[in-house]
RNA sequence: GGAGAGGUGGCCGAGUGGUCGAAGGCGCACGCCUGGAAAGUGUGUAUACACCAAAAGUGUAUCCAGGGUUCGAAUCCCUGUCUCUCCGCCA
């Protein structure tokens, strides 16, 4: 959620900012409705003041005349108080949709544009040359017998998936490494749930119910499936006001995340790359706003940290505007090299969402001044696991059919590659 | 799942429908006291929004949430929610 007062001063900045994101919106309009909100509430003010100063002057004793009189006049302040409300009320609620639906400012340095105006910002780590037919994942996994999607299917549904024998190794080593490091760097791990209410989903910036959503609701509840623990580990922190001397409060989430991928049918869908449920170890923080640049900077560090000691080859990606999503002020991609697409794809993303977030959830804390300031959030995936599983299966994949383990994961595999049965 | 009890300020806790933004205590801040500290003592101590150039001040809202009754609700009614206790079920 933006800031209302700043939007008014740079009405004109926003508006060019939500063109440049390829989102439709008239910021005039929001701003119209804060100001005729903000009027009826004044008028509203003034006659709860009147009723307040009616109610108030009946309390001591008085004749039945007296009171008659006053009474009357309550019951008339009452009745436009209700007409006067009602009117207040819708205002106020298309103003409050409106204003969630604008976006967060872009980072200058950002680049301008759609998903191909992305720029590359490095590219790491030798791309291999087979001299062997390279196959995809899924062949690999199925010769391995590490895959099944015709039972994720049976159960639960097209991109639905069971992993089977290392694979299913392989997950619980690649968390485990995650987590090792990321505590390494200092960040408190926590399992979290893998459901939240609705305005947690909300107050991170997801839209949880509609058309377009990305995200699994539960009939009659009011709860939905994680699409990230993004979205617990920032609800834990609703309404909470931090001293200065908590943050940055650095913390890490493992969770099951779940997407419908509405729309997503077909667009690069084989395999493990778009599937309704994977894990991931993801990275959190809450810092102070001057904090966040720097915090931008680790999560990248770290994840190419991850993807060096796996030995993945890829590039980093500044994201340009159009495709930073709401929440988002600046962010970076990593694309891991896949041979079995013969392209980069993406496997992490890290963001800073500066004051957006926090803005809904309500999370600030308080400076050495004792001013209450709202705080300033950012995520990083550490590991979304299928995609490093396609990653490992597709670099390393050997002639005879077998795939070496990345070696540090040996000691949580217990083996240094996945053999042919 | 059944039965009951309860959600009041940073915390504990009082609160007959009007004098309640809310007693009292703790904590915290500042002062006095002291050689210094403790004890004692005094004062202050919520948030959001709006008006105001700003401060001061004023108004409105907020006693879990949402509705309702009433001229007037922390207080009465309904619904939801969360916590606790007991019973049942269960890995």
């Amino acid at each position: 959620m933006i800031d209302i007062k700043k939007l008014i001063t740079n009405a004109e900045e926003m508006q060019q900012n939500c063109i440049n994101r390829h989102l439709d919106i008239d910021i005039k309009q929001v701003i119209t409705l804060y100001e005729q909100q903000k009027g009826l509430k004044q008028e509203l003010d003034q006659l709860r003041a009147k009723r307040n100063e009616v109610a108030q002057s009946m309390k001591g004793k008085m004749s039945p005349e007296e009171r008659s009189v006053l009474i009357e006049k309550g019951k008339a302040l009452k009745e436009e108080l209700g007409e006067k409300e009602e009117g207040y009320k819708e205002v106020k609620e298309e103003y409050q949709t409106q204003l969630l639906q604008i976006p967060n400012y872009t980072a200058p340095d950002s680049p301008i544009g759609g998903e191909e105006d992305s720029t590359e910002l490095k590219r790491v780590g030798e791309i291999r040359k087979f001299d062997f037919p390279v196959k995809d994942h899924l062949e690999i996994g199925y010769a391995l017998d590490l895959l099944d999607f015709e039972a994720g299917a049976k159960v639960a549904g097209q991109k639905f998936y069971f992993l089977k024998n290392e694979a299913v190794l392989l997950e619980l080593a690649l968390v485990q490494y995650a987590i090792k490091k990321v505590m390494s760097k200092g960040f408190i791990p926590h399992i979290t749930p893998d459901m939240a209410r609705t305005s947690v989903v909300e107050g991170i910036g997801f839209n949880p119910r509609g058309e377009s959503t990305n995200i699994y609701s539960i009939e009659n509840q009011d709860l939905c499936m994680i699409g990230t623990s993004e979205i617990t580990l920032g609800g834990k922190y609703a309404d909470t006001i931090f001293k200065e001397e908590e943050l940055p409060l650095k913390v890490a989430g493992f969770s099951h995340c779940f997407r419908t991928e509405a729309g997503g049918a077909g667009r690069e869908s084989k395999g493990l790359y778009r599937v309704h449920q994977f894990s991931k170890v993801e990275m959190f923080a809450i810092c102070k706003p001057e904090d966040a640049e720097g915090f931008l900077e680790d999560f990248l560090k770290i994840e190419e940290e991850i993807c060096q000691e796996l030995n993945i080859p890829y590039r980093v990606l500044d994201i340009a505007s159009a495709d930073l999503g709401n929440p988002a002020y600046k962010k970076y991609d990593i694309e891991a090299w896949l041979p079995g697409r013969d392209k980069y794809g993406e496997i992490t993303s890290t963001s800073n969402c500066t004051d957006y977030q926090s803005r809904r959830l309500n999370i600030k804390y308080k400076n050495k001044d004792n001013e209450t300031k709202f705080v300033y959030m950012l995520n990083g995936t550490a590991i979304a696991v299928p995609r490093i599983i396609i990653s490992i299966l597709e670099n390393f994949q050997n002639e005879d059919g077998s795939v070496d383990l990345p070696e540090v994961l040996h000691p949580y595999m217990g083996m240094k590659k996945i053999e042919r049965k």
